[in-house]
DNA sequence: ACGTTTTGTGACGTTTCCGTAACGGATTCA
DNA sequence: TGAATCCGTTACGGAAACGTCACAAAACGT
């Protein structure tokens, strides 16, 4: 997501592997999301779009570099930026996998540090842009890297919460989010918040919104959620 | 079915292990239909097309396997994903179960994690309302994600309780589905609401959808229920 | 430590939607 | 033709969903 912390999905089918790797990205203020096979691995960049993904390249199910190529030729859809992790033995397949749209190539053993470096590299190289081009909706402009938001080129004052829910709208215009999906995405997957505390900072947003006149954007889908436009 | 809560057939005769499914299920936000038998599960297929079915292998009446060439060999029908369950001493048949026409393959003892992971993608695989699809009939067009209704261009208005009938209907162009089942399926397994409400909400669809002219989409079939076309 | 900002909740008013009853038209069958 | 169903439509009371306000607690920066 675009909010101001960036979401990792880490697809690793060794449990320690993984674990070491999660706890890294975490201490980098990363979340991250994870994924034991090639199925979990696609169910999750659906369901909850990461902004970068750690790709092992042996997994079960379906292999890291078919998981590449299919994220990769889907139509009109974002990039996201795809990081190969392979053990030496398998270098010999580095240009298959750069080949198929890996973004990056990282060997194993790896140095954690390095890795994080890419990592960041990566976001660098794609968020920036995603902002200025993709996450523009009609004049709202939400630029994740300095998190300011403007509409129509007057700036917006929002609230930390408010700009992650403007964050995630703008990800995916007109899709509707429930309150849910949106306590799961923003406070947190196991905080337990009242859901009508959505409401009201769906009114927040949209107060700060229209505060400089301009219709409200943000529109209610009675039983289902909220949505932009 | 393509309003929000998917359908999932589960065919398993233990007791126990059944309900367990059905409880993460459920969890899920599923809606759960149970079957014990083979001929029971054969008989929801056409009452309630479902989403998906878990078949377990070994079943009395008709074996998993049956039901599964049954349902994947009949002609001029929705395909259904099938996932089969199986015990391990009966892994040798895995070969089978695949070329029978499963979609996927479970061994006992499984990971109800991992099994309900196979299940969204199954879900996803032959639901494109999730990644935004639309299903189209005649000039009408639903898109679930947007939960938004346009005929011939123009936006509609519906309520939620429409917005779910037009989409249960719309996932079968044609096909008649009686109160009853719709009852089941909208509002709820075990509510209690009056059968002639659907009538009405009927109605109600029925003057949204020609509100901006064209014809009567909905065709009730005098006896048995309603349908689309 | 103090003041500011942000947050979550409860309360209340408003809007929308739902379920039922009732009536009248249409269809079927004897 | 008349009775019995089945269906379409309307109206209405009530409930649920939503918007907003105010307030206390918490987080934050200074």
């Amino acid at each position: 997501m675009s909010s101001e912390q960036p979401t990792v999905l880490l697809v690793e089918d060794e449990p320690a592997q993984r674990e070491v790797l999660a706890y890294n990205l975490e201490a980098e203020g990363f979340r991250v999301l994870r994924a034991g096979d090639g199925e979990e691995a696609m169910m999750m960049v659906e369901e909850d779009a990461p902004d970068i993904i750690l790709l092992d390249w042996m997994l079960p199910n379906i292999s890291g570099i078919e998981i590449c190529r299919r994220l990769k030729t889907r139509p009109n859809c974002r990039d996201v930026p795809i990081i190969m992790i392979s053990a030496r033995s398998e270098e010999v397949d580095r240009v298959r996998g750069l080949e198929t749209g890996a973004d990056d190539y990282v060997i194993k053993p790896y140095s954690v540090i390095e890795l994080m470096a890419r990592v960041r590299t990566q976001l660098r190289r794609v968020r920036p842009s995603t902002v200025g081009v993709q996450l523009g909706f009609e004049d709202i402009v939400l630029d994740s890297e300095t998190h300011r938001v403007t509409r129509a080129g007057k700036e917006l004052k929002l609230g930390p919460t408010e700009f992650r829910l403007l964050a995630t709208f703008m990800e995916k215009p007109g899709r509707v989010w429930s309150r849910e999906q949106l306590l799961d995405r923003i406070w947190g997957r196991d905080i337990y918040v009242d859901t009508r505390t959505v409401d009201v900072h769906i009114g927040r947003l949209r107060k700060a919104l229209t505060r400089h006149g301009g219709t409200d954007p943000v529109r209610t889908v009675r039983g289902a959620g909220y949505a932009l436009g």
